[in-house]
DNA sequence: CTACAGCGTGCAACCGTTTGCATAATTAAT
DNA sequence: ATTAATTATGCAAACGGTTGCACGCTGTAG
């Protein structure tokens, strides 16, 4: 029914072979043969079946990315998203499909299902995957970590922003504007990029240190910095560990009178589109979320084809500077 | 090299067609005989290898999912994102790969590219693909767009949420609330839905209209806002497009010192996390994403599996209420 | 006891490409 | 002009499954 390249071969006079090879364009073919084919797969509208071809070449043509989201939030959060964006715009260049699949929802290992059916050629992965026994399965079938991984760092492949580059840099800002009493809000310390984000507030921050976990939210930002507000010697400055944290603590701050950012100072990691429009717009640590995917995917590609070995990628971040750390000079 | 349906079968004693038959489960057997072959399949560590699988049965097992974005933005939006989950959830519970691709990087037709090379058995597209010539070389191929497609809507098949109505909503809520003088803030009126929300505005909205244009962007609807609060007699309540003409919104009206939701109220569409962490929190008109990417997908798979013909689903949107539209009773 | 239905399994063709090897055609070298 | 080297194309065997058809076996009915 559908039309093959036999079809297209016996429209142009001659072996399928030759049509393969006029499509791969791998073999030396004879000017004159070529258009004789290309006239034929037009005449016929001949779209060569994929399936068919990665059986015979062995490859799939698709990248799979795999995210752990429990809910839909994990989903739409800008890392994952705007990666993903970077990534297909780089597989689609070199003619890849993107495969994206949840581990979360299923108990039965989707990487190891996507790899050993053969369903793609190479996988981008969440740090939280990489455990001894996956890494073990996986083998040297190609793959890039998106993000550091806890464990097995220098014997994985991975490509990261420098985290706690950032969260130093953002001390140091607050500290140059006058704040004195720095502290660090959210995050579940369980989360890796988390830790790395604390350590580098740790190493640049020279007074007392004030860590302060949350869930992740934006209620419990806000319930915890309530409470740390209202003590004798409040902090005047935080990094927070996301957007999320900070509108928490914004909205403490307002409900407490304390101005921003006059009396308090605040930095925050990931830039969120609405960060310049929360009141007073945020100064951000900013991660380039498309060069990391862009820089992932390439990897990637480069070890699907070159079989080169493990790398390690770390990209430093940016700060934006906006009015919630703008300390007036005294 | 990699262990075949061939040598489960030497080893499990049965011929190859058999194990075939137990991994798809449709034949009977024997149970005994399907106990060898399973003890055979787990002793090789036996994985179907899907490219063989879909080449003999003529179905990729994906299904691919389109969108159209321009810049990261897009693709991050809570409304593609969240849907995707969703879709995802699904076919992973059918045992399908989720491919995405974004058509507005390429220009050579990804949708004919997806469906004409067997990639995928079915698509979900965006309202932007559905042009005639589009729709006449997908013929009776599996596919539903998620929102409701400008023209042919009577003869695609399409999955939406009802803009119309959720607008009407807005407008009567506000009304409910004691404001008199209704605007329509943001979104360009190229965009379907806009149109539809406009339109719903219009239906229940009784004294003047008045419709403000924005380019989409928080920016201009803050600009748009500034010159229309400052005119003689400007509108007491907004319903906006969307969130982010919401924020501009809500930075004009601060600036100007009209207390909202006192002498201006507030309902905007789209549910972003922060929606109530604003100062006020917004009131929203919610849709359901997560539902809209199950329905889509749902439909989708009784497209491809029964054939069913083109249907059209439109899901009501909900009403949350919060502080920005609370005109105290006077 | 024979006949027929129905279940379980094997045989082999087929899905539409790719690719190693062989051969024919062309070009270069002597 | 003859031979060697190179290039272009054909042949046929994979790739690893699925599936229609045929056949043997078991069980029930006449």
């Amino acid at each position: 029914m559908a039309v093959t390249i036999h079809d297209v071969a016996k429209l142009a006079g001659v072996n399928s072979s030759t049509v393969s090879r006029v499509i791969n364009g791998k073999a030396t073919i004879t000017p004159d043969t070529k258009e004789r084919v290309y006239a034929a797969m037009r005449e016929l509208d001949y779209h060569p079946n994929s399936l068919a071809r990665s059986l015979a070449s062995g490859l799939s043509g698709a990248i799979g990315v795999v995210v752990n989201a429990r809910d839909a939030e994990a989903f739409s959060n800008f890392f994952f998203s705007r990666s993903l964006f970077a990534i297909e715009k780089v597989a689609q260049a070199r003619g890849y499909q993107v495969i994206i699949a949840n581990g979360a929802q299923s108990r039965d290992g989707t990487v190891e299902s996507l790899m050993k059916e053969h369903k793609v050629d190479g996988l981008i992965l969440p740090p939280t995957t990489v455990k001894p026994a996956l890494m073990e399965t996986i083998g040297d079938f190609p793959y890039v970590v998106l993000g550091t991984p806890d464990t097995l760092r220098s014997e994985t492949c991975w490509v990261d922003n420098n985290n706690e580059q950032g969260a130093e840099m953002a001390v140091q800002h607050l500290k140059k504007m006058g704040y004195q009493q720095i502290a660090y809000l959210g995050g579940y310390q369980k989360r890796g990029f988390t830790k790395r984000r604390i350590r580098g507030y740790q190493n640049a921050n020279e007074s007392t240190e004030i860590i302060l976990n949350t869930d992740g939210t934006s209620e419990n930002a806000y319930t915890v910095a309530m409470a740390v507000l209202q003590k004798e010697n409040r902090p005047d400055a935080f990094v927070c560990n996301d957007n999320l944290a900070a509108f928490g603590l914004l909205k403490a701050c307002k409900e407490l009178h304390l101005p921003v950012p006059k009396d308090i100072g605040i930095v925050a990691f990931d830039n969120y589109p609405l960060a310049e429009y929360m009141d007073p717009p945020l100064t951000i640590v900013d991660i380039d979320t498309a060069m990391l995917g862009e820089q992932s995917a390439q990897l990637l590609f480069r070890r699907i084809e070159n079989k080169v070995g493990n790398q390690q990628i770390m990209l430093s971040t940016n700060l934006v500077i906006r009015a919630s750390s703008e300390k007036k000079a005294k």
